[in-house]
RNA sequence: GGACAGUUGGCGCAGUUGGUAGCGCACCACUUUGACAUAGUGGGGGUCACUGGUUCGAAUCCAGUACUGUCCA
């Protein structure tokens, strides 16, 4: 927007966020104001957005994330670094073959009567369609991404960045093909690791099955077990090694019930004596851990369940059970083994159980084949990144989190049953069975020179995370070595949950490590959840998950923002949301806009220049040693992303020490104008300087409502007629010569003194729109200066009229007075007959016995010879001066006390 | 089971190196004064979860207990 001062200046008295921020969303948009500028000389700052799932909405974390991504990029460009921050979106492998598999369902279709190719052609209609949409949802809040960058994981470039990393780790030896027991979801029909299943602490039963004896099978030995039904795929019953109990059992063997094979009894140390009955069966092919024993022991690993969860129509199983689901399966094997006499007990028992991530389906631990990473060698130097520093958290406590999961870390399977993903690039030659890895598919056996016709690829995709895990570095352009990469490459900061520290930022190290050589990013910082106002979780299933765009809708971009930035990364790791903190910000935000209506009316026709040093009053100097008290120390805030604090800051400045108390100076500085002109044209220097300048300092956090104020601020010609917006304005430095401890000492003392009076006046009933009388009597001649020089602002601010400060002590002996003492000053104001002397008596009593409480206090802790012996010099003499003050004080309220006393008789 | 957090007025929170406890909301009272009633002014309200220790002095440091939450197994 162009510096134009004939605009006049916002004329709705109320804030109305919804028409400002759609305006400027335009505006911007439009504008292309977003669009990455590519300047070498710049220093460079940028963050890659964790890219949320093309099937998800904005919801509160996005929200919470992209704020504070969005005020660190808006506060970087505007501090003229070289900004990008990446934007995109992720295929999310599982739930967008959920949602469109549902949607087919509605139509009475499934994915198999579709074939493959038709149904990722329906993914990608759908992805069209609808997969945009959180991006859109994204512009409402305002964040400043490289729009002209949206990525997406299936991109050709993305695509082919993942096909070169796949290929180095196959042909390196870290991709290899196991056998073994994975997390597998009946529901989705595919395998999952171990970071996308959840534990649950489920309600369920503890069976007790009695194995006999094949020698002797009067006798048994009792497993406890909480899942009957895997019985049938029994290799093995192990005990521990040093079991007393057991140890004569040891290679001896059981019959199982109900089908009557016999397996051995083992020993392992695996086994916890004191869990359950000590003696535990092992089913490899359904349980990871039996799988370990039955490794360690050689055992068959027969599988009895299948992948949809149905009890395996094999010899192995009963018949009678053959088919079922494998919950039914367990009552009936329990009341089976009950009719037979061999269930020895069953009661309650409650143990953690994997559910899916994405359907909640209770997981299947079961025996296939998959693609694994091996870690061990990958993760090396990801650990030590951390170690070392180079890489760092925020708060840093997660460091701890990533380390301890890394240096314990199992191979990752990568492997997944499903359609929609990247297709695994590892091709067969049928002919000749020669098996490899390649980023394109081959157009002929390289071994045997059969036909593309005779090559297979395999069935599976990639786990959606590993796509996730190149996403600082392919959304750049990797493997080819573009400018972005090269300027913007390593990022500075990543901002994310902690739920996916493992999941997500862990692997983005190591691959970085692995492809570049080098660090992804140097911050990693875990910003907090937001649950519901009673502290649950939200979740869109359960119903009690807060809509951001209702929210936004509601109280506005930048309130919603505002409160984001004061919840932060530091502080409590958990935020519960509140409706009222939205209604706070709200209200703020039309603070700010009202301030603003005054201002702009005060500068009309104002051309800014310099401030003149010489002229400014005790009030100005005040202002802008606080504005650049707030500068300094948002500029350490800022670098300790200490969001809170920053929010807070800028909250407390501008309501408080800018609205409350320099406005209303402003006023009366203004209303001298016609006087003394020149104080009026300081004033409004004054004014437009902390205005402008508080606007810049805001506008990273509430970016609409500082955009429409500051196109309406007169600028300097600094600025060129066709600045496009505030966001490329520079960020407000603080200016050290600004610094005066002088004149915060003084207005403080001053506002003290208002306060003191505006007490008496309520206290007393003092019309609001009455004068009083005011006498000030002063013991220290330079506080009589100061109060003196503040005079007009304590006369105006406490209708303080006619206002006698001196230092003569002649007090209102015969008119009844109310008293106060601030410092060394005593503050009368003479009130005849709206006295009230009952209520100013129990008034000053209760004065009274605050300050001798106080007194006692202090006085106790200076009685102490130890503290005067041990105690810096200058914390007893805080103390001191504070008892003398109080001492002051105390002796005003006795005087005043007389002083009724006197009235009273009189 | 392991690890990490939190516990401060009715509610939500701040309190950086230990030195007489702060903020917002809510509450009470007064005020529609020419930026703002989405406001202003004044006020009431807390033995800082508990126990013990270190110290002249602890919300703050240490140990333990209780409760809440998160992550990992």
């Amino acid at each position: 927007m162009s510096n134009n001062s004939n605009v006049p200046p916002p004329s709705s008295n109320a804030y109305l966020p919804q028409a400002v921020e759609g305006k400027w969303t335009e505006y911007w948009h439009a504008n292309k104001v977003f669009d990455l500028d590519v300047n070498p000389d710049k220093p460079r700052f940028s963050i890659a957005l964790p890219p949320p799932n093309i099937t998800g909405n904005l919801h509160m974390g996005h929200a919470l994330n992209g704020t504070l991504q969005d005020v660190l990029i808006r506060l970087k460009r505007m501090q003229g670094y070289n900004v990008l921050w990446q934007p995109g979106t992720d295929h999310a492998g599982i739930s967008t073959q959920m949602v469109v598999e549902r949607k087919l369902k509605k139509e009475g279709l499934n994915r198999r009567q579709l074939g493959r190719e038709k149904f990722t052609e329906k993914v990608w209609e759908w992805r069209k369609q609808y997969g945009d949409q959180i991006m859109l949802q994204y512009r409402t809040l305002g964040v400043s991404f490289g729009w002209d960058r949206v990525a997406f994981t299936m991109d050709p470039s993305y695509v082919k960045a993942i096909y070169r990393a796949f290929v180095i780790l196959y042909k390196e030896g870290y991709i290899y093909r196991g056998n073994r027991v994975t997390n597998w979801c009946p529901r989705c029909l595919t395998s999952l690791s171990d970071l996308e299943v959840e534990h649950e602490e489920t309600k369920g039963f503890l069976y007790c099955i009695n194995y006999p004896l094949k020698d002797d099978p009067t006798k048994s030995l009792t497993v406890a077990t909480t899942r009957p039904e895997t019985m049938f795929g029994d290799v093995a019953v192990a005990v521990h090694p040093d079991d007393a109990r057991y140890k004569q059992y040891v290679g001896k063997e059981v019959m199982l019930p109900l089908t009557g094979r016999t397996v051995p009894v083992i020993a392992d140390h695996y086994v916890e004596k004191d869990f359950g009955t000590g003696a535990l069966k092992i089913t490899p092919a359904h349980d990871a851990n039996d799988f370990e024993v039955g490794v360690r022991h050689k055992l068959d690993k027969p599988v009895v369940i299948d992948q949809a969860g149905k009890l395996m129509d094999s010899e192995l199983v009963p018949e009678a059970l053959r088919g079922v689901e494998r919950f039914e399966a367990r009552e009936k094997t329990a009341e089976m083994l009950s009719e037979v006499g061999l269930l020895a007990e069953k009661r309650e028992y409650n143990n953690g159980v994997g559910h899916c991530e994405r359907c909640h389906t209770v997981i299947e631990p079961l025996l296939s084949d998959q693609w694994y990473v091996s870690m061990k060698d990958l993760a090396k130097p990801a650990i030590e990144v951390v170690e070392e520093g180079r890489v760092q958290f925020v708060p840093d406590r997660y460091a701890a989190t990533y380390l301890d999961w890394m240096r314990n870390i199992r191979d990752w399977c990568i492997s997944r049953q499903l359609w929609w993903g990247h297709r695994i690039p590892i091709y067969t030659c049928t002919k000749c069975g020669h098996m490899d890895a390649f980023e394109d598919a081959p157009q002929h056996c390289p071994k045997c020179n059969a036909p593309a016709s005779e090559i297979s690829q395999d069935e599976d995709v990639l786990d959606t995370w590993f796509s996730s895990a190149l996403w600082p570095f392919a959304t750049l352009g990797w493997p080819e070595k573009t400018t972005e990469l090269k300027l913007f490459y390593p990022t500075t900061v990543l901002s994310t949950a902690r739920e996916i520290i493992n999941l997500w930022v862990a692997r983005m190290i190591f691959t970085s490590m692995k492809f570049l050589g080098t660090i992804p990013f140097k911050h990693v910082l875990i910003h907090p959840v937001i649950q519901t106002t009673d502290g649950k979780r939200m979740s869109k299933s359960k119903g009690n998950a807060v809509d951001p765009l209702d929210m936004i809708a509601k109280y506005g971009a930048d309130a919603n923002r505002f409160w984001f930035t004061s919840v932060g990364v530091k502080g409590d790791q958990d935020v519960r949301f509140r409706e009222e903190k939205l209604e706070e910000y709200k209200r703020f935000a039309n603070k700010l806009w009202n301030a603003g209506r005054f201002v702009l009316t005060q500068l009309e026709g104002f051309e800014p220049h310099g401030i003149d040093v010489s002229k400014l009053t005790l009030a100005d100097r005040w202002i802008l040693h606080r504005y650049n008290v707030v500068l300094d120390k948002l500029q350490m805030y800022f670098q300790d992303y200490d969001f809170d604090n920053v929010a807070r800051e800028l909250h407390e400045f501008t309501w408080s020490a800018f609205c409350d108390w320099y406005l209303e100076i402003a006023k009366i500085q203004l209303g001298q104008a016609q006087a003394i002109s020149e104080t009026g044209n300081q004033t409004k220097a004054v004014l437009h300087t902390v205005f402008e300048g508080l606007l810049r300092a805001l506008h990273p956090i509430m970016p609409f409502i500082t955009e429409e104020l500051w196109s309406k601020t007169p600028k300097s010609q600094y600025y060129p007629k066709d600045f496009l917006s505030i966001m490329f304005a520079p960020y407000p430095r603080p200016d050290e010569n600004m610094i005066d401890d002088d004149a915060e000492e003084k207005i403080e003392f001053i506002i003290r003194v208002i306060r003191s009076i505006r007490n008496i006046r309520q206290t007393y009933n003092v019309p609001a729109s009455a004068e009083a009388e005011v006498m000030i009597v002063c013991q220290d001649e330079s506080e009589m200066r100061c109060l003196s020089d503040g005079a007009h602002i304590i006369g105006r601010m406490a209708k303080a009229n006619p206002l006698d400060i001196s230092m003569d002590f002649t007090p209102p002996s015969m008119v009844a007075a109310a008293c106060e003492a601030v410092s060394s000053v005593q503050i009368y104001v003479p009130l005849a007959k709206l006295i009230d002397v009952d209520k100013s008596r129990e008034k000053l009593h209760q004065r009274r016995q605050t300050i001798q409480k106080d007194i006692a206090k202090v006085t106790s802790q200076l009685d102490r010879p130890e503290f005067r012996e041990k105690a810096p010099q200058d914390k007893v003499n805080a103390l001191e001066n504070q008892l003398s003050e109080l001492n002051r004080q105390i002796e005003s309220v006795d005087s005043q006390l007389e002083v009724l006393k006197a009235s009273e008789t009189a």
